[in-house]
DNA sequence: CTGAAAGCGCTAACAG
DNA sequence: CTGTTAGCGCTTTCAG
């Protein structure tokens, strides 16, 4: 068995000279450019397609010094939430008859660099990134900006580039309604450290609320999910009014409900559990959380790409809660 | 604002020029060829350097006719198995100094022949694809074969290239006995359709065991988790024997919990539940699974790629049952 | 040890 | 309407 070449690649050249033109011929024909009579266009699409002919994205990208594809650069493809967003914009893509080229920057400011540079090396018309770091991604971010259109896409690092997000603001006031409306007047908050504008944003909108509604007192604990969960699990108190904790992640979420049940405490009688990015974790934990509307925020991106005069844009997309058991009687 | 292009790609060519040599020698020292004095090398290296140089891997490819590039290709970029998947396969591929190009066929023969042709036309070195389908895969996998090398990973559609997987027959027993050791005399195995190689593989395994073990009874119900989920839950029977249900996949388990809790059956008393990949979601949903070796499958792929003379090789790993509250009394 | 030159496959003037 | 030509940035003989 093996690997067996049988059928090299097909160039414009090889379609050229079966159809008896030349390649310059076949180049505007496949490129639907003008020029070309009406038979033989159709003597080159033929043959083409009887050749199985491809093209070399390399060669075109070389000389047209683009590529017909869009990069996108998310900080940690594991988080179902990157790739439902993925998944999103692959369908965008499509419609827009351009490629998707997919990286993963690991939540490190270092590969972070190198997958951009390597995207842009290669020559995208465009490039998609969710920031690893609120302030220390920013150079790597303007580096880009600086030879390609980049548009920072549910992170952010400063006002360097369009951005195309959710509203934490609005997601973190829905949030803190519902759960005050369950009847909770003690509230906290569990997340990971302000590193990225998200979760920043969303302590912000947390802080401002607490400090217009005096009536609930409040709770802020980060960290990486196993230890935060902990801490906060300390924090809870029986006593007249009822405890609710938002989580900024499903992750964080779980570890909270894992950690509540060795405590014996239950979900959602003793304390209102609620989460953010509703991810397929959220429905497999039955966990109550925020769904970030990420058709939009891929639809809107794609359009910032086709649209070239659109520098500077900052656009706030909305998004709902799906309430599951983690916040109410009846699942 | 918006995007100003500052600087330029820097070429071979303004590197040679600063260095007072030619391209050619720039080339050489790049590529760490003998044929430069050590001091010629140093000063190409250093003005590489201060000019910020970064190669056109366009160009290189173009002139090469490899890229060194792996590219993948997985069914369902949202199953958080296949990124953990492609997160193992990208540290080993950065240690062999190659990137990753990774891409989704959204479970679809069509898009995954786009998908193998978009990669085979950009010109990567070798191919790592999970088949969509276990026979309806193999005309476009031997046509991929048939230019670059090919490695069919977890999932295989026919002996058309090498393959590196989990050993099923071997993980079914473990979850068989596994189940078995809790009691359970009555199991049901639930999963999609014999589609996928993995699929086929499991339930020929779990038809296997039950015919050598007569006291056991057994039952199937493949289809999309919330409706199989339901089946299932009909099938279940309180008596003087416990009933155990084998998820393939960890979304069927969670479908079959939320259907089992809504009727008031409980797990893991009523009745014992696991499943297979061992992903985030059975972590979050509390459920004892199957891991695949995922590590070694993505460690041996890359092996394979380096190892040219690796033709038709067929490798089986290993893996473990995670145990977690859904197959035991203490969680 | 080094440079000149050819050419990978493609597109875009420019001629005809 | 069509072909010739130059060249994108790179590597690699082949001379010197």
């Amino acid at each position: 068995m093996g690997h067996i070449v049988t059928s090299p690649h097909v160039t414009i050249r090889n379609v050229a000279d079966v159809a008896n033109v030349s390649t310059a011929t076949v180049s505007r024909v496949l490129s639907g450019l003008p020029g070309a009579s009406e038979e033989t266009r159709q003597r080159v699409l033929k043959t083409a397609r009887e050749l199985g002919y491809q093209g070399d994205p390399n060669a075109t990208a070389l000389r047209l010094r683009k590529s017909n594809t869009i990069g996108i650069i998310v900080p940690d493809i594991v988080n179902p939430f990157f790739t439902a967003l993925i998944h999103e914009l692959e369908t965008c893509a499509q419609q827009s008859g351009k490629d998707l080229f997919i990286a993963n920057s690991q939540n490190d400011v270092i590969i972070e660099r190198q997958r951009v540079q390597t995207l842009a090396n290669r020559r995208v018309d465009a490039l998609l990134i969710s920031p690893v770091h609120r302030t220390m991604s920013s150079s790597t971010i303007q580096w880009a900006h600086s030879r390609i259109p980049v548009i920072q896409i549910d992170r952010h690092a400063g006002h360097i580039a369009p951005y195309v997000g959710a509203d934490q603001n609005y997601a973190m006031n829905k949030a803190l309604e519902h759960v005050t409306g369950t009847g909770c007047s003690r509230v906290a908050y569990i997340g990971y450290p302000e590193s990225t504008s998200s979760s920043k944003e969303r302590i912000d909108a947390f802080n401002t609320y607490i400090s217009r509604h005096t009536s609930i007192s409040s709770h802020i604990e980060t960290g990486l999910p196993p230890h935060a969960a902990q801490q906060i699990a300390d924090w809870i108190e029986f006593g007249e009014c009822k405890d609710a904790i938002i989580a900024s992640s499903d992750l964080h979420a779980i570890a909270v409900k894992l950690e509540l049940q060795r405590r014996g405490i239950n979900i959602p009688s003793d304390v209102v559990l609620m989460s953010f990015d509703n991810t397929s974790l959220a429905d497999a934990a039955n966990i109550t959380s925020f769904q970030q509307p990420i058709d939009l925020i891929a639809r809107k991106s794609i359009e910032l790409v086709e649209d070239s005069d659109s520098t500077g844009e900052v656009i706030f997309l909305a998004g709902r809660i799906v309430i599951r058991g983690s916040s109410q009687r009846e699942s």
